[in-house]
DNA sequence: GTGAAAGCGCTAACAC
DNA sequence: GTGTTAGCGCTTTCAC
């Protein structure tokens, strides 16, 4: 009933424990002694404790991911690109959702960094960084998602968006489809959104237009959503911006529940791709949020000495929500 | 630069690891003792190594997942609930996908108990039930999710949909839509979509309608979908079944590249419930996952002695796909 | 090639 | 209350 410990195996095959991990780590055994000492293995199901032997390596072969919330499309796949290059490297990753909980993030990376990962991917906010910078300093490479650090700490990692190319290629592709009064709908005050409104205020000024602050609502919540458009409509805009693809399903019933179709009443314009993008013809702009997962494994396997800053491109995904011609 | 051990602390502060030990897991110490303890934990940054205290426990507090594959929205919520409990236990989740790769699978589980994982959560194939069966006699909760069991051995905890319902839902709902030509689509030869299969066949026996085997296609991955859909579009049935979540999208763009519009030319039914149901007005038998999963993940945490053979009742989401009367 | 023995960082008796 | 000491399961010198 008891798991078969090093010492077992060795006892069965009648050789000493270095011996048994020899045979198991590839250290020089003669041929007969490993026949045994595999024989005993077998028969004894015996299985290495990796927990222990991480103690020697000082940390553990697992990669840390501390995420804002698994339901975000982004997150997801980038949550896939990860777990892509872990599993090519023969690690495992140990994720976490903070739910845009101060507490929980703290508590969570604490508790990888007690885990020992080999590596951290954080998300969210910025109450982590005080810890995260000391694990970095210590050796274990730390990665920073889709955050704007204003002065990124040394050793620290980032990946990211470019967020205000994202605003401008959305206030292009509108002013493109003849839109000209655009309101905006983010989820919080997030540094990213707040860089992408900088880039679409940009775009749109080129274009002689303006973005002003009332066409600005915010919704921390799927609840919040309905109030905030409501908000927005009074302004009779011509075009709907959502700045995050979690809010993109509550904002498009919120219109739909107002008779609002597209493009016809309103163009429609959100962040990330999705499954059903193609079939409600909704026009994206999309982050590479699968390559951005794979870099930031990557980064934590190749422990670059010096710090890395990733960012990397949106791209306009044109589909018919506001109201692309031919 | 080197992390601190509780030797360093013991030090710095003048007394035994012994009395650290105890200061940070709560013994009988004096107050001034611990102050001071604290005091060097805390000018030392030291956080203790978890991996090592799990040596004594005999297993780490980390609950496994061994999943199909993420991307799927009922193997989300099922890894949302299974997340919500283990965060509640203070326990970390680490997970892999197998992508239905029975070699991913099997080095998976393997690795997962090496790990010593406190309890491991496998939503895959057959393939890892002799390692699985062994770990969960060795001690490790083990619970089987969405499969169905011929004879489910001892020891291993098992979650699961009741399919036959499921497949009689269908059958009865779409019989009161008006339909008496169904067709199938399931993605591979999987026990749940036979189960399913049987209650439908059965729903519509009892209606006096059947279900010929070449009204049923079979789809392994999302491009052969199309090929699928073809092949079942000849025998002009009206309705179409969906067996399984992750198809939806796919078969759903199958249907709709074809010009046919729902309920109109076709009902469409689909499994698992998803963000833009609502939106689509796509009617679904939806899975409790996120109950699933936090069952699941209580099963482990509880790890009653008795094997749980836990059973979920499917239940039907009403909106216009079908052409559900007023 | 192989074994004995010294640790890795920590907990848990057992003394004082 | 606090320290000493013996492990936990494993790797890794260092002899033989």
């Amino acid at each position: 009933m008891k798991r078969a410990t090093i010492g077992d195996v060795a006892a069965a095959a009648g050789v000493s424990v270095a011996t048994v991990s020899r045979v198991l780590n590839g250290g020089a055994v003669r041929q007969a002694t490993a026949a045994r000492v595999w024989e005993a293995v077998t028969s004894l199901d015996y299985t290495p404790n990796a927990l222990t032997k991480s103690i020697f390596a000082g940390r553990s072969s697992t990669i840390g991911v501390v995420i804002d919330d698994l339901t975000s499309p982004f997150y997801l796949d980038l949550m896939r690109g990860i777990d892509e290059v872990a599993s090519a490297n023969g690690s495992l990753v140990m994720f976490a959702n903070t739910f845009h909980d101060p507490g929980r993030e703290v508590a969570h990376v604490r508790t990888m960094d007690e885990q020992r990962v080999r590596g951290l991917v954080v998300t969210s906010g910025a109450s982590t960084d005080e810890r995260t910078r000391r694990m970095a300093e210590g050796g274990t490479p730390c990665v920073i998602i889709a955050r704007s650090l204003p002065q990124p700490p040394p050793h620290l990692h980032s990946v990211k968006l470019d967020n205000r190319a994202a605003g401008r290629m959305m206030a292009e592709h509108l002013v493109s489809c003849g839109r000209r009064s655009v309101a905006v709908i983010s989820s919080g005050p997030r540094p990213s959104h707040t860089e992408r409104i900088e880039g679409l205020r940009r775009g749109l000024g080129e274009a002689g237009l303006a973005l002003p602050d009332d066409a600005i609502a915010s919704a921390d919540a799927n609840s919040e959503v309905d109030e905030a458009m409501a908000a927005l409509l009074v302004r009779r805009p011509d075009a709907i911006v959502c700045l995050t693809g979690r809010r993109t399903v509550a904002v498009h019933s919120a219109l739909a529940a107002r008779g609002l179709r597209f493009p016809d009443d309103l163009a429609f314009l959100t962040m990330d791709d999705f499954a059903w993008g193609p079939a409600l013809g909704i026009t994206v702009i999309a982050q590479p949020a699968y390559r951005m997962g794979q870099r930031a494994a990557e980064l934590i396997v190749e422990n670059p000495n010096r710090a890395a800053r990733l960012t990397f491109k949106p791209e306009l995904i044109t589909r018919t929500s506001c109201g692309e011609k031919g």
